[in-house]
DNA sequence: GTGAAAGCGCTAACAG
DNA sequence: CTGTTAGCGCTTTCAC
């Protein structure tokens, strides 16, 4: 009646019953701690085959204190450039048997804290890309888990960083597409921008710090989507501006932008230059294939949860700031023909 | 001595003891339970403020038994088809308090098993798009978790159904694109397959049954990805075949034979039709549009979800077969110019 | 080297 | 309507 099966999920001392071992014996015989004679080994192994045992993780969980979850916040899983980031993550967490915990906070934006909320209290720790408001950063912070976030610039009062950050020199990334442009000849740039970005200004100073002697226009789209790209090319395009470079604040914006520029008729090939950020897989396939600034994105996901696996393993809370340098990726979409 | 907070995080007994109330009462008044005197609840929702008290999700989960995660396994995150999916399903998941964990199996397939072990032992359930091998898929039904399965068409000895499943016709999508072709005049196909998919064969099958009389030729890649498209183009198109139509497993496939047959300039407009399976959000914004079949991967994840949720929520283990209708998506790629 | 036992924080009977 | 209490399955000292 003691080592009994029944109708539930074994537990431990099932196997421990089987084996004829206490659950101790189990335990540190799956953890991998002491040494114990090969039979008793052998013995425990087979229980646990034999009973198709799985360990239960909250049982687990509630005695460490510790998931082996981390959680990954971004605004959205279908924009490939947090795809990359979830994939660089996964990478890392995956080999040492940490599971990653996505939540896509797009989708239901006024709802991001609640949901924020739910996912602390999964994780070990997590990685923080989205926009947040400050209030929400400062509560996530206040539960105590670690955090990384991208690009983060915010301090508290006295000035300190409140979180270890992964970033990339997005002035420095503005700045290098617009010597490319200058250098190319073009003097009459529109910027499409999506102020709602945090990093949206920096691409954009970089860009004018590029060339202080060119008057920039600035036009705006509300989501950084290829459909955004595509509603607005009609009033980049064909307001009366003089225009030879377009750059915009993703390469999903600029591929909804010159698909819908060539759409018009508006594009010959060599007049006016287009260009994203990103470097997203696509860019590279498309007619013209597009110039971008490669974020390293995938590389963004890596260092993030390096470094939080890092403060999870050994507490080391140090806050510090991880920067990642851009890179130009010059394509025929800024081709100069003329 | 009773109430004090020390360093850990605060515990329902911390928010009891400050509120003056039991853990129990702590409890109801945060699940919703019974109805308390509005006196008490204020009570304990100022407890809970001003400790910052933060739910133990693995304490809860031991006793309810539920953690109230789903899993997600799926190839490949950076993959459009998988994103939508992963995208589908959250945004049923979400709202019902439910967290996404994501296994992406291909980074690392021989470790495929134990991921996905790792995985079923902290969720509710499963959601399993990837093609695992019939062993795989017998150990997790063996663990006892409820399990959606996107287009599983394995029967055990006796020919029933191991799981629920979400599929979309793939004859049919096959079927529609052939007579589309066909119907344009196209005789010599040729399809670029991804046999390692278990839903290649069907696609071939609908072509072939759409143009019984064409022979139609095929060649297969290793990969499901742009570069397997751009590689394998020259292959297509310059063998001396007589082509006038190239069909892709996918739109990944599509976009990278595509781009490269113009990279060869051996594709004129009109002349060479070309298409994919998917629907990804890019090929509406390639130079042709891509025509494609759109297998309506956001709607799979949705209604893989809604049935593991019901499943989970109810109890009823029923098998159930959901099947998601095909959409063909006619663009300027199969357009005829001759 | 191995077992006994004390909890981890929470929920759900059951009493009151 | 609210409090007491018994575990959920596991890890981890601490004895043996």
């Amino acid at each position: 009646m003691n080592n009994n099966v029944r109708n539930r999920r074994p537990t431990m001392r099932d196997v421990a019953s089987l084996a004829g071992v206490s659950t101790a014996t189990v335990s540190m015989v799956l953890n991998g701690r002491n040494k114990f004679t090969p039979e008793v080994t052998q013995k425990v192994l087979a229980a646990i085959k034999s009973l198709n045992y799985q360990p239960n993780a909250a049982a687990s969980s509630m005695v460490t204190g510790r998931t082996r979850c981390i959680g990954l916040a971004i605004l959205d899983i279908r924009n490939p450039y947090f795809s990359n980031i979830a994939q660089g993550a996964n990478s890392i967490a995956q080999p040492l048997g940490y599971s990653l915990i996505i939540a896509d906070t797009a989708e239901n934006p006024e709802r991001a804290f609640p949901q924020l909320n739910a996912l602390a209290s999964r994780v070990d720790g997590l990685i923080v890309s989205s926009r947040l408001p400050e209030a929400c950063i400062d509560q996530l912070v206040g539960f105590g888990k670690p955090i990384v976030m991208f690009g983060q610039t915010d301090r508290d009062e006295a000035q300190h960083l409140k979180t270890s950050s992964v970033q990339v020199n997005s002035h420095k990334a503005g700045y290098m597409l617009g010597r490319h442009l200058y250098e190319t000849g073009r003097r009459n740039i529109t910027y499409v921008g999506f102020p709602h970005s945090l990093w949206d200004s920096y691409r954009l100073q970089g860009l004018r710090d590029a060339m202080p002697t060119c008057a920039i226009r600035v036009i705006s789209v509300p989501t950084q989507s290829m459909e955004a790209g595509e509603n607005i090319a009609a009033n980049v395009l064909l307001d009366g501006h003089a225009i030879d470079a377009v750059v915009c604040y993703n390469d999903m914006i600029a591929i909804g932008l010159m698909h819908e520029a060539y759409n018009l008729g508006v594009l010959q090939p060599g007049r006016i230059a287009i260009a994203g950020f990103d470097n997203i897989p696509a860019t590279r396939f498309l007619t013209p294939p597009l110039t971008t600034v490669d974020l390293r994105s995938e590389q963004q996901g890596v260092c993030a949860t390096e470094r939080l696996l890092e403060i999870l393993e050994t507490g080391d809370q140090t806050i510090t700031e991880k920067l990642l340098e851009p890179r130009l990726v010059v394509r025929a979409s800024t081709a100069n023909h003329s």
